[in-house]
DNA sequence: ACCTCCCCGTGACACCTGTCATCGCGCCGC
DNA sequence: GCGGCGCGATGACAGGTGTCACGGGGAGGT
């Protein structure tokens, strides 16, 4: 019988997931949290043995927990499953020691083979993606580039943005004119949206 | 036996709510499709009863999926599942006839209710929803508008937009500052961004 | 020590953008 | 018929934006 605990912030995704799962006769769903920052706890009181990570959750990404379950309970596996196949997600699932990454495309009767093979000490990761991730290699944007991005990804005007990290307009300017070579793209809010799709950010 | 039909473009949730729905001993899924313009098709050889549409699908939106069910086979009532709980798609989603709107956040056994009610003739929409409808009423936008933000949305020079729609970027700019008005924005970019998150697009 | 890279800043320049006033056209509704 | 409104367009202007050249400082590697 392999333990499961589910991490998903959306109540109805996560409870059908469970009454998927369930349907095993191998598993068992012992908990289930809607928050990052929930996971380790849970894990721990409910000794699970694999958990199902979704990336984007409220107070910790998954990618996070998944971190923080290395460090804490080092013999849970991590399993991720989201719905975005951004390249760089798969990249720090894996440095974050993640077993697995999953994206919620995958035929449903193909994920409890994934819990097991991760399980068994195995690792999971879509290959269409882990090919991808490995075209376009790792982040290029500095820690600065990378903040700044984040904050022009509403369309903020630089001004506003320059207020918020406390810095001259020049400066974030030039910050932001690096990240748009580096990108391709043309426009600040066009290089946001790139670095935010590839997972940059 | 109440006879569904899944659409959801993500297979694993897309099984997972087979696998819940069907713990139900009441409700069976008779039909499961990835895109919206199989739905009706899908739900005509199946002889479904009520269709559960997530709103983001290739093909076809669920919300005009919901319309083209009125239209084709009036006896179906939908339902709309869906991930984001925009205002404006509430609007959108009765006005295209559908019965139902519930987002994914809605705990997992409140589901087989909504599906009940629909299929007795109810409307259930979620509360929240309804009142942030109602309180910011709907699109003040007008259809160039709304075209030339969804290409904003990416952040594209207005160079670029003009080219796209054959238009003057004289034009472009005016249509765009409308847009920036009516939405209390600063930048189109941010325009394009508020208008998207309140399903005005 | 030297080089490299990241970080922060300034100044200047060409270009892009948002706003406004003003025009003409066509389509409704009253 | 006349006003209102959406649509397309032009011109002009202030201010925002992207780019480049050039500084200086600090951390890390050889």
């Amino acid at each position: 019988m392999i333990r499961l605990l589910l991490a998903d912030d959306q109540a109805l995704v996560r409870g059908a997931l469970a009454a998927l799962l369930d349907l095993e006769t191998d598993l068992e769903v012992v908990a289930q949290v809607g928050r990052g920052d929930e996971v380790v706890e849970a894990a721990r009181a409910s000794d699970a043995e694999v958990c199902l990570l979704d990336i984007e959750m409220p107070g910790l990404t998954g990618i996070d927990a998944a971190e923080a379950l290395r460090r804490e309970l080092p013999g849970v596996r991590s399993l991720i499953v989201t719905t975005f196949g951004r390249p760089g997600y798969v990249r720090r699932a894996i440095e974050a020691g993640a077993s697995g990454f999953v994206v919620k495309d995958t035929p449903a009767r193909q994920l409890a083979d994934a819990v097991r093979r991760v399980h068994s000490g195995l690792r999971v990761i879509d290959p269409d993606l882990a090919a991808e991730s490995l075209i376009d290699g790792p982040s290029p944007l500095t820690g600065r580039e990378r903040e700044l991005l984040t904050y022009a990804l509403d369309g903020s005007p630089v001004a506003s943005i320059a207020a918020r990290v406390h810095l001259s307009e020049g400066t974030v300017r030039n910050h932001l004119s690096a990240a748009i070579g580096k990108t391709g793209a043309t426009t600040r809010s066009e290089a946001a949206r790139i670095a935010h799709e590839r997972g940059w950010l």
